[in-house]
RNA sequence: GCACCCGUAGCUCAGCUGGAUAGAGCGUUGCCCUCCGAAGGCAAAGGUCGCACGUUCGAAUCGUGCCGGGUGCGCCA
């Protein structure tokens, strides 16, 4: 149950009686209005902007009209009082019948409390991470991959059917320099004494592939061309790579449904058209694409620039600055056509909402797949993309070195291995993603208030905790937390535990507004705060002794606050769990 | 030159898609710690929301123009 959506709903009811009574004009456009929670406590439980937005077109001043909808909505069971407030808002304030009633909802749903349908069931695809398959990932891959896995257990949440996705892209020039430099540690493993020329991948991760290629071909592949050699080693340090490159996801718990693969788009069987050709043939029967010269770019001159006639699509016609080439000079497709074929499969195979996933140095690329992807459905697709900021990596405040020659990079196992995978999750998305993100390796392990993820599952561990203690203090007591929604919860009126249960309320609105958004650091942001109002409470118990949560001599009073920590227990492990962090019975 | 992103407290950042007196953590200052877990707790000070116009009942939020920072700018992926 979302308090705001229902209490929306009423008010539009509300308005609509108004309208039944001659008050207000038919055909008002509510569609403006607004239920939220107040910034002032002392507001209420709940405003709406209803009066201000609806004034104009109601030919009334907003106080008058709100005064008019004041009277629908006192009527309201479970309302306490209604005011009028500043320039035309409504407070309402919910009488007490109203929080043990959420809390009830929220130990009867568990954790499914705050699943949404906003998507209505719709396919969305989610395409992260991608990264080349020439190594293993390091750490610049870990933020994209990360957000990209809590925003698609998000949106799942929030009532999407999500497939999550990998673009393989095993067909360009750099894949050819991975068999390269891998046909290189062949020849280091058949003996032969090697130095890895400058533009290879001079990391050692390739050496078990060399090795591999000796098991299966022993020196059969000394005596061939490149030609003949290129094909069987690039496809079996790839099949390496990504089975490096998955290893390193599973690390951070992170598993793809679908991994797909460039090099299929290019496939032409014996005398047949490739996924491409088919694509660029629909494209050209419907004048998208023609054969024209492009401006040279401004602002650095292009040192060989060569002007010619070249394929180009019209992306301006979609939106683009200007129309992008789908050739290369040698004549193959370029990386872009590729990728709306890629787009268009996509499509094909059922997704009129896709999200893609890319680091801020491809913010220059975004228009023009938006316009290549609307182009391709012929307006029944659209493409968001998120872009993440860079990581800037911090041991203490000092800058971790990360040169790029001689393959000596920070890999995102390393890590993982030095922090824990929660703490790498968590701190990618406690930070909006299009801004820069310090991921300082020390302090993220710290065990302080200072650190959210430490915070956050100390929060879930002392509930858990709380829970222990209190099955030695009344052994009778059920286990699961379903059991307690018919506790006496009106006994909870301490204002920190009713501010508890408004939080706890507030949490279905928390994963809709994150979800439409996509933006899964709203969630980190609430965890937080929840697990500030549970350790505060727990607190206000150090002076106050009767608000403690566990009154050894009153079994009704603990039964119900027990009820609350186990719902505050049950929201931290169902946010942490979309943002895929453990939420842990006791910390070590 | 153009496009996209960012600019909020000393620092690091939120700010609920236009709402009421702009919030949190760190840091600073003061007080407290025999107490279900002090790997602390409470409180205070601290802001021309980069600047200027505009839109309207109302702007940190939307629009335009500047200033400052980042990213990118045929055929790389």
């Amino acid at each position: 149950m979302n308090l705001f959506a229902l209490f929306a709903d009423h008010v539009r009811d509300a308005v609509s009686q108004l309208v039944a009574e001659g008050a207000v004009p038919a055909g008002i456009d509510t569609a403006r209005v607004v239920v939220e929670p107040p910034r002032e406590a002392s507001h209420g439980d709940l405003a709406t902007n209803a009066a201000m937005v609806l004034a104009k077109e109601a030919g009334m001043k907003p106080r008058d009209l709100a005064e008019k909808l004041t009277g629908k909505l006192a009527a309201l069971p479970g309302v306490a009082r209604v005011e009028v407030a500043g320039p035309g808002f409504i407070n309402i304030a919910l009488d007490g019948s109203y929080w043990p009633r959420v809390l009830a909802a929220v130990l009867t749903a568990g954790r499914d409390f705050g699943r949404a349908d906003a998507g209505g069931g719709q396919k969305i695809n989610v395409e992260y991470v991608s990264a080349n398959p020439t190594g293993p990932m390091h750490v610049g891959h870990c933020r994209g991959a990360v957000f990209g896995d809590a925003l698609a257990n998000l949106l799942a949440f929030a009532g999407w059917q999500v497939t999550r996705e990998y673009y393989i892209n095993d067909a360009g020039a750099q894949v050819d320099v991975l068999a390269r430099s891998a046909y290189l540690r062949y020849r280091e493993a058949l003996g032969e004494a090697i130095t890895i020329p400058e533009g290879l991948y001079p990391g050692d991760y390739l050496v078990p592939v060399g090795k591999a290629l000796v098991t299966k071909y022993g020196n059969t592949l000394l005596g061939k061309s490149e030609e003949e050699w290129l094909p069987p080693v690039r496809a079996i340090a790839i099949d390496a790579m990504m089975g490096m490159i998955r290893d390193d996801l599973a690390a951070l718990n992170i598993h793809h449904e679908v991994f797909f693969s460039e090099r299929t788009l290019h496939a032409r069987p014996e005398g047949g058209s490739s996924i491409i050709d088919r694509m660029l043939e629909s494209l050209r029967a419907r004048d998208l694409v023609y054969e024209g010269r492009l401006p040279p770019p401004k602002g650095q001159p292009v040192e060989d620039w060569e002007d010619r006639e070249q394929t180009l699509f019209r992306a301006t016609q979609f939106g683009d600055d200007v129309d992008r080439p789908l050739m290369k000079s040698d004549g193959a497709y370029t990386y872009f056509a590729a990728d709306i074929a890629y787009h268009k499969d996509k499509f094909d195979r059922g997704f009129k909402r896709m999200i893609d996933i890319w680091g801020a140095d491809h913010g220059g690329y975004v228009k023009r797949m938006q316009a290549a992807v609307k182009a391709a459905s012929d307006g029944q697709a659209s493409l968001d993309v998120e872009l993440c900021q860079l990581v800037r990596l911090l041991r203490n405040g000092e800058p971790v070195k990360m040169s790029k020659r001689a393959g000596d990079f920070v890999t995102l196992r390393d890590v993982v291995e030095e922090v824990g995978r929660d703490a790498v999750r968590f701190m990618m998305i406690n930070r909006k993603n299009d801004a820069v993100l310090d991921f300082d390796l020390a302090k993220v392990i710290e065990q302080s208030r200072d650190n959210p993820v430490f915070y956050v599952q100390y929060a879930h561990a002392r509930a858990s905790s709380i829970l222990r203690n209190a099955k030695e203090a009344f052994p009778d007591l059920p286990a699961e937390a379903g059991a307690f929604a018919d506790a006496e919860l009106s006994r909870l009126d301490d204002e920190g535990e009713i501010a508890l249960v408004k939080l706890l309320a507030s949490y279905p609105r928390i994963v809709e507004q994150a979800a439409a958004a996509r933006e899964p650091h709203r969630l980190a942001f609430y965890l937080y705060e929840l697990a500030s109002g549970l350790h505060g409470q727990w607190n206000r118990g150090k002076d106050m002794p009767h608000l403690r949560f566990i009154i050894e001599d009153d079994r009704k009073s603990t039964y119900a606050r027990l009820a609350l920590v186990h719902a505050v227990a049950l929201i931290i492990a169902s946010g942490l769990s979309i943002l895929g962090v453990d939420a842990p019975e006791e910390m070590r």
